[in-house]
DNA sequence: TATGCACCCTGTAGCAACTACAGGGTCAAG
DNA sequence: CTTGACCCTGTAGTTGCTACAGGGTGCATA
């Protein structure tokens, strides 16, 4: 399949494709007379692969070392836990943090009644940390 | 106060404060006679809104919108509740996302009982997205 | 046969919001 | 008089893409 129709199948920008080959994240794949890229399901599979990853928030590096463990079935996979768990542990830190800040802004927003911006609240607090509750 | 000073005072990295001038969202500020930067009051109390705006989630545009706001308060201030308004909307959005991540890396994290690369559950939860609940 | 159009190629530059040098100047203490 | 902490400018790097510019390819239609 042509670099196109690989886009299509899996929901990927063409550049974002090329740019995963460039950074070794996907191999280079053969090429047609007419120097374009040829894909086959493997290489589906792989860009699936890194989309689902990258979807769950994994970040390149992180999602290389997954690669390289599914390359290697053979290969011990205690590894793969600790880089997911790690990971969620990541994604609950920032789910705390972001509702510490969607608090700390209900607090803010709605407190204008309008009027002179001298006056606003939202402009007010935005000013001084010391009105704030949380640590943020 | 010079810019380590200024730096200290409101925990911002002092690149990041040179960094706020070039883009204009800081003054430029007096300079002594060894051309350093020299800053009262009314800098620290700008940077400390910007640096709370920013810790907030607010995107460096949001901030100029705001500060320019904060500057003229003799405007009116309605302006300033919808981009609150709309920011917190983000960060609501944002939250339900990472959760709807958390709970499938959840249930992906702790599948893997160790072993062979080949047979890890998270290896392949991660190629396979119908094995995905949520709509992410 | 010409020509239009969709598709492909490489290479480079841009985005946000910083951060990190390199290579130099200034100033007070020991 | 030298050491060290601080300051200056300018440029390049970070992450994960995205957007061209400027060209080539392949197939259908006039």
């Amino acid at each position: 399949m042509k670099i196109g129709e690989l886009s299509r199948a899996t929901g990927t920008n063409i550049e974002t494709i090329r740019y995963y080959e460039r950074i070794g994240l996907l191999p280079a794949p053969a090429r047609t007379d007419a120097n374009y890229r040829s894909y086959d399901d493997a290489h589906r599979a792989r860009l699936r692969f890194v989309r689902h990853s990258r979807e769950l928030g994994f970040t390149i590096e992180e999602i290389r070392s997954l690669l390289d463990l599914s390359d290697h079935p053979e290969r011990d996979c205690t590894d793969a836990d600790p880089i997911a768990s790690a990971h969620l542990e990541q994604v609950e830190a920032k789910i705390a943090q972001l509702s510490a800040l969607r608090d700390e802004l209900t607090r803010i927003v709605g407190r204008c009644r309008g009027g002179l911006a001298g006056d606003c609240r939202v402009i007010e607090a935005l000013g001084d940390h010391g009105q704030c509750d949380g640590a943020h």
